[in-house]
DNA sequence: GCCCAGGAGTGTG
DNA sequence: CACACTCATGGG
């Protein structure tokens, strides 16, 4: 069935692309595919305009893919904020369409568990194998994402063909202890308490807690620290030091967005190592 | 072949 | 607190 949503300012391709979920791939013609909830989708972007196809499966896509990609975020209001940053100021604007997802809970935890010590087109396999392992399958090719109490089901062994390496036990040791009415809770939390309750779960540190509360539960204020994060403080800000020491920095210098400053300053210390091209510079 | 990846866990100073 | 070491493995 097709589907059309109006999302501005968008840029469809760099927030699908940009390494935050692992499920969209980019065709040849331009448009993504990939698999949102029970859905497969296909879609395209035409100006502010959002408009593909979905499969059959009784659920909303409109408003499915309106809460996927934040359309209710007043990025005006969020570039305002952020450009009070003299760093930041120059390079937002070009990079206005870019915006955080919103993915579902518990595949967000998952995914973010698989992603540690690997690279992008790493982990994007690891997630299709766990999908097309222990998925629904939705039409030709296409799976979607375990839920807990199948995925449970699965071995350690059988988890590791799936390309998880140390991984694998991660996963299984978080399908035993946290269920639907724990992650149900964490809904309701503020970030500090989220925080504390994601870094307990297996296989969850500092950065994938962070991940985790951005990008599953929402809290735009989480500022995830990676490599690529370490680089951008250091080179832009002279700022080094324990993971701690750094999300103290962002959080005095980016406040309640610093979400959004993180993807951006991501986004840029990536397209400088890949492309050499960046918006921003130091000072 | 080499280097690195959206790190976490554990032990030590 | 901060640091050092280990953990497996595939992608560029």
């Amino acid at each position: 069935m097709k589907f059309e949503v109006e999302i501005a300012p968008l840029d469809l391709g760099l927030t699908l692309g940009c390494g935050q979920t692992f499920r969209f791939k980019a065709q040849l013609d331009g448009a993504w595919s990939g698999v949102l909830g029970e859905h497969h989708l296909v879609l395209r972007q035409i100006g502010t305009r959002i408009e593909g196809t979905a499969s059959p499966g009784g659920k909303n896509v409109d408003e499915l893919v309106l809460d996927l990609l934040r359309a209710k975020d007043d990025i005006d209001k969020i570039q305002r904020a952020l450009g009070r940053d003299k760093v930041l100021a120059p390079g937002i604007r070009s990079m206005r369409g870019l915006r955080i997802v919103k993915l579902d809970e518990w595949e967000c935890l998952i995914s973010y568990v698989l992603a540690t010590y690997a690279n992008i087109p790493r982990i994007m396999k690891m997630v299709e194998a766990l999908a097309s392992g222990f998925g629904r399958r939705i039409e030709r090719g296409a799976y979607s994402f375990p839920e807990r109490k199948t995925l449970a089901r699965a071995s350690v062994n059988e988890l590791r063909r799936c390309g998880l390496g140390y991984r694998a036990e991660y996963v299984r040791a978080i399908c035993d202890t946290v269920d639907e009415d724990a992650l149900a809770r964490m809904c309701r939390m503020t970030y500090a308490n989220l925080r504390k309750s994601l870094i307990e779960i297996p296989g969850v540190g500092d950065k994938v807690a962070d991940c985790v509360s951005l990008f599953g539960f929402g809290k735009l204020e989480a500022f995830p620290i990676d490599v690529w994060i370490e680089r951008a403080l250091a080179r832009l800000y002279r700022q080094r030091g324990s993971y701690r020491r750094l999300m103290e920095f962002a959080a005095e210098r980016f406040g309640e967005y610093a979400g959004y400053a993180q993807e951006y300053l991501y986004h840029n210390e990536r397209m400088l190592a890949h492309e050499n091209v960046c918006v921003f510079s130091e000072k």
